[in-house]
Formats: C-alpha cells, structure tokens, sequence
DNA sequence: AATATTGTACTAGTAACAGTTACGAGTAGT
DNA sequence: ACTACTCGTAACTGTTACTAGTACAATATT
C-alpha cells in the first residue's frame, strides 16, 4: 500500500496559511505542496468539515485557517481524515471458526489498540505552533 | 492498501503443528487457512530464517516446527517478515527543503516510532502457548 | 457576461500483500 | 532408473487505499 502523508503535508500548510491574513487559493496550496490543486481541495475539505478551515468561492475566495495554531493538535487533524486502522497489520479474519485462530486475532487486536493509543497520545501533545522555527 | 494479515495467521498454524510430532504439508496447512500452498511456502519460508521451522522435500517432507511455543513470541515472528513500517501513515518527503515541513516530519517520525515501540513491546509479550485454549 | 475559484465525478498510477499457475529441484520408495 | 511427492520460486493477476490528473459543474465577484 502506498502511505498516507496527508497529516504532515497538511500540518505544513496550516503553518504558512497562519502567516498570511487572506486566502490562499488550492492552485498557491498546491505549488507549496509540489501537487495538483484537486488533491488540496480533498484534504482541505476534511479539516473543514471540522471547522479548522473555511472556503470561499469566487474570485478572491480560497481557503481561510479558522483557528490559531495552538489551537490545533496533530490529532485534531488526524481525526479530521477519519481515517481507518492507521496499521498495515490487521487479523486474520473477522469471525475465525477456530478457537486458536480466535486467540491469535484478540491477542494481536489488543497490541494494535495500545500501539493506536500511543500513537493518538503522541498526536494530541503537538500543536501546530510547536512547528515554527525557533520554538 | 491491503492489509498484511500473515502474522495472525502463521501464529495460528503454528499452534496447530505443535499438536503433530511430524511434519505438515504445505497443502495441509494451506488447507486449515483456507489459502494456496504457494502463499503458505512463503510465509513458512520467512520462519525458517530465522529457526523456528524448518522444511524437507520430498515424499513425507513438509514443514516442522524447531521450538517449543512458549518459545516462540508474536514479535520473532513479526520481525522474521522483515515488515516495513507497520503504519499505513509516513511523513511527507525525506528531505524536504521547507524548515516547516521538516519540523512536521520530525514531529510525526516520532509518535510513529513511540507507537511502533509500544507495538513490538506488547507484540513481545505474547508466547503462542497463550493461544491455547484453557491457559 | 466574463472571470476566478471551489466541488466533485471519473479515471489512471502506485505499492504491498494475497492468490494462482507453472515448472524446476530435491528426496524417498520401488 | 523410475515414479511420486514435496518444497522453491518466478511470473502474473487480484485487491485495496492513497495519490494524481482531467473535465466540468456550481458559485461568487466585477
């Protein structure tokens, strides 16, 4: 599978849309990210969905941050994505007829569930400020 | 990206040979999966590296298994598949020239690797004669 | 009306595991 | 030697989720 890399990509423009008090189109996004106006509006258009960001249509529209920085963990954006499993490992079988293969599924889903915790755990302590430099 | 599901699914197997002094075919096991015997010769074959089972050819040949299951953790067996990242998530760019998005990455590199530690960490602890039922 | 911009449907590319076919390589029994 | 059995492996297809790109509709400003 290819990776998922829209949570760093994001965190990065976040930071630069901070700097600038209008809008930022998906064309001037997309230049920033070195990808197609199409791909920001996608991810852009999840973070809206929980009210991070606002988009205007039109000339002189565009995306527009709607929360400062410190106001916005990793995690938040995470979410945002709803993502599935964020793991290339999953069990063997939802509903396994043997009891050893049973086993196998519950003993590895609870190692996957407190790696996920860690993971949420390590995302929800950065903050999109702790980005800039010389902080 | 599908989900890489061999780990459950050799923990299983292996428990089952522990029940048979002799040696299981690659279709006898293929069998209990429900898969090719060809997917099962691969994922033996990543066993056999690193010891814990070791295979003859010919009539009465077939796969064995060389050490108890108390001895045997999820995480020999995770690591005899040489896995990449467990994580279906990864940081935008290796090298990116923007000082922003390298903070990003770097922030998000590590809440990967503290998720991945507390993966293998909990992966350690499980011994597949855990799997058997009644213990 | 003309232009700029988002919204979205549709298609193709990519990477990793799963699945399948085909065949080569080695071993045991006769 | 012959035959049958079994692993070893190459080559190809299927599956899935993200990335990328094209095309066009919807909407807002001037």
């Amino acid at each position: 599978m290819s990776k998922d890399t829209r949570l760093a990509r994001v965190a990065h423009v976040l930071v630069h849309m901070s700097f600038n008090e209008g809008t930022a189109t998906s064309e001037t996004i997309a230049a920033m990210l070195d990808t197609n106006p199409v791909v920001v509006r996608r991810i852009m258009g999840a973070l809206r969905e929980g009210g991070y960001v606002s988009s205007e249509r039109g000339p002189k529209g565009g995306w527009r941050l709607e929360r400062p920085l410190h106001k916005i963990t990793f995690l938040n954006i995470y979410k945002a994505f709803e993502p599935g499993s964020p793991f290339t490992i999953a069990t063997s079988d939802d509903h396994p007829k043997c009891v050893v293969e049973r086993s196998a599924n519950r003993a590895l889903s609870l190692a996957l569930s407190e790696a996920a915790a860690r993971f949420e755990q390590a995302l929800s302590k950065i903050t999109l400020d702790q980005l800039l430099p010389g902080s």
